[in-house]
DNA sequence: ATGGTAGACCTTCTA
């Protein structure tokens, strides 16, 4: 089972685009972000042709997340467990697949700059909110993989120029430590245990040629439960991606599981 | 040196 990740940047600006990757790579399973529409308005004719059954958590201009599977998504969740006033569309959850069904968060961590301001605290808050939950799913002890746009660089060697990004609430200390504590519950991150060599990064600035400088980051990961990690087969990060007409910043992870 | 680009959408916010 192959199972895909992938910041969109506005799903309808990105529709020929993204198809185009999923006519050629028929991924089992997608978490997409950032769609940038409310339900209503995703594209779902096109990826059901496709083969694709759809779960949107949607939302007006901006956030928005979605599942696709070849299987029927089953038990859907849409957003962490209530917090009151909280409407940012950012999480999607479902159970999916075979004979051996995998439970897939797919997740838009907020950005959090500038740093200093109440959006890098609404970050912290949310990381701290997506741990509690991640809790209770380890507790079920089945094959689990939370992946999606963390909007976190884990360390120095998943940014090309890694100075540059030392004011940027993607690579601050406690960023870093609020990742490290999620994946400190007993999750697997899977570039980390397949690949893990530096410069595999997953996003590269529309601004100043940052993608022809190469001055990327990798911040979008996939976590898995250990029953996940022990059929963990690959990781592919689509960089040619970044380089086709009408691109999104960020280009498609994908993990393969032997399920 | 403090830009540069992209998307949604109404003039500015988010990334």
């Amino acid at each position: 089972m192959r199972i895909a990740t992938w910041n969109v940047n506005s799903i309808n600006a990105r529709l020929e685009n993204v198809l185009a990757w999923f006519e050629a790579e028929q991924p089992d399973v997608a978490a997409l972000q950032e769609i940038k529409c409310i339900d209503e308005n995703f594209p779902a004719e096109p990826f059901e042709t496709l083969g694709y059954n759809v779960a949107v958590h949607g939302q007006k201009t901006y956030n928005g997340v979605a599942l696709l599977s070849k299987t029927p998504l089953e038990d859907v969740r849409r957003g962490l467990p209530e917090v009151p006033g909280d409407d940012h569309a950012r999480y999607i959850e479902a159970v999916t697949g075979g004979a051996t069904p995998v439970r897939v968060g797919g997740i838009y961590l907020p950005n959090g700059n500038p740093i200093g301001t109440e959006k890098f605290t609404y970050k912290l808050n949310w990381f701290s909110r997506l741990r509690d939950h991640a809790i209770n799913l380890l507790a079920l002890e089945e094959p689990l993989v939370l992946l999606g746009d963390y909007n976190v660089i884990p360390g120095p060697d998943d940014a090309d120029k890694p100075e540059g990004w030392l004011g940027d609430a993607l690579f601050q200390p406690e960023s870093r430590a609020a990742w490290r504590a999620l994946k400190n519950l007993g999750l697997t991150d899977a570039y980390e245990q397949v690949d893990g060599s530096p410069g595999g990064f997953t996003f590269w600035d529309y601004q100043a040629g940052a993608w022809q400088r190469n001055h990327g980051i990798r911040i979008d990961h996939a976590l898995l439960s250990p029953q996940a990690a022990d059929v963990l087969q690959s990781v592919i990060i689509h960089r040619d991606v970044r380089d086709t007409e009408k691109p999104s910043d960020h280009v498609p992870v994908v993990i393969e599981l032997a399920l």
